[in-house]
DNA sequence: CATTAACATACGCATATACAGATATATGGA
DNA sequence: TCCATATATCTGTATATGCGTATGTTAATG
């Protein structure tokens, strides 16, 4: 493969990283994996303010990671990508194991 | 579950996404997922000057997402679980699928 | 114990990110 | 046209990140 094509590439796989790896956008991206939902929803869902979710939902935009679809007044968004919730899924499921194997250890000391 | 802890996993798992976060540490994810290799191994095959590489493993090692053994003058740096590049794997096939989707409506817009 | 190879860390700087709070824009209806 | 609701953006500030270069640390070897 062409090494600068590689290295944009490996820009854009880092930028949808980086759009993972904020706990509130987590957080919204799970809600979103139930059904779309539009801004006002999820900042009562989450806790958030209005202005807050829509900085991180503007965030998840920029790199494709949700789409809009404007109904009237509202904004539904979606998740674009079922596979982001699996690699969180999956990713999730790392740190659980690794904080068990710890607890293991933790345990054993203990005895 | 408890909210505080969820929180608190919330922050963990954002953390191990910002791990993946950087083209420099993908590319050395990937390098290591071909076997375990040393500091100095992963500069030359990447092109990065040895203290660079080594700040970048420090943030890897910090979210225990590499391992690391010492033999001798040498640490050898190990993927601490698989499923670390299988997400990043996961994360590569959405973004390819969504730039040849723009690719499609680019091709569309020329005809 | 001096030297060398392999790693790690510190320093200084530029840039990027996160956030709260205030404000702006857009849509539908009275 | 005026208002209310839904959504987006701006502003200022604090903090974090990325990076090159210089320096420290550890362990094997002669």
């Amino acid at each position: 493969m062409n090494s600068s094509l590689e290295t944009e590439i490996n820009q854009l796989h880092a930028e949808i990283c980086a759009g993972l790896a904020d706990p509130n956008r987590i957080m919204i991206l799970y809600a979103l994996a139930d059904g779309p939902r539009n801004v006002t929803e999820i900042g009562n869902m989450l806790s958030m303010s209005q202005p807050f979710a829509s900085r991180h939902l503007k965030i998840l935009r920029e790199r494709r990671m949700v789409t809009t679809e404007r109904q009237g007044t509202i904004i539904r968004y979606s998740l674009s990508d079922q596979r982001l919730v699996d690699a969180l899924d999956l990713l999730r499921a790392v740190l659980r194991d690794g904080l068990a194997r710890r607890a293991e250890l933790a345990d054993a000391i203990s005895e």
